[in-house]
DNA sequence: GTCGAATTGATAACCGTTATCATTACGAGT
DNA sequence: ACTCGTAATGATAACGGTTATCAATTCGAC
């Protein structure tokens, strides 16, 4: 028998926590954020929800400078990247056909395959540059 | 009296021995290096010694997508980035003044100040490729 | 050479993530 | 609606990388 996804509402749930998110959050602040709101979901499920959502590409995910994982329920379903604010975490999502076609160039120049990159933008949105003057 | 910085042969094996290599390597993978050559040197002593010298700006440190910390000597000073073979570990540096730029515009139209980007490829390289087949 | 303080290193503690495995419950078929 | 096989769940153990601990060491100013 073929593998059938099954709908779990611990699935639902994660998602729309996700959803209701703007920026980045990491599984364990999600998890968090599901227990506080009453939900008895387990960390591990947690886990795999978000693999699973990164894996059919509802989720983007990337690493913070310390090293954890945060995940993100991105609009576009296609590949993309990401323009975040380091203040307030507020991300935009971002088009980058010039960068993909630079990233997968530079690559093969270079004799190099399977190629992956990692381009993300971190700067200071508008609201936060003006706050901070 | 001030704090002020001793030099042990530690310190100093862990500085050569990430000159010698050419690409990224993890703070693991050096201490395991120095030890198969003789070195007595504790893995503790390594990732202090590493920590260091990206402080002060002797040494690149990034994330590997598995989350690890990387470090490598870089021959260039100023900016740039890198292709790098996540099988051997050996390291391209890139100037990309296109999207240096591309970043910079993207930045600005989003309204988005001090941007800086992290801009990496991995893949594999020609010989891991070849090994791998 | 002395001596205080920085450094070392073996190991424990940490932290995020993944694997384990008994239990639960989805949902296709009847 | 009821069964039943199986995917999913969740508490917890295991895991891998990194950091903290702390007694022993050793650098280097005097």
């Amino acid at each position: 028998m073929v593998a059938v996804k099954r709908n779990t509402w611990q699935r639902e749930a994660v998602r729309e926590a996700l959803d209701s998110r703007d920026g980045f959050v990491s599984a364990q602040g999600l998890h968090q954020g599901l227990r506080d709101a009453g939900s008895p979901i387990g960390l591990a499920t947690v886990y795999r929800a978000l693999a699973d959502l990164a894996t059919v590409g509802e989720a983007d995910s990337l690493q913070s400078p310390e090293g954890e994982s945060l995940y993100r329920a991105c609009a576009t379903t296609g590949h993309h990247h990401h323009l975040i604010c380091r203040s307030c975490g507020l991300t935009v999502e971002i088009e980058a056909t010039e960068v993909e076609q630079w990233a997968k160039r530079t690559a093969s120049d270079h004799g190099f395959t399977e190629a992956q990159h990692i381009v993300d933008i971190f700067g200071l949105c508008h609201q936060c540059a003006s706050a901070k003057a």
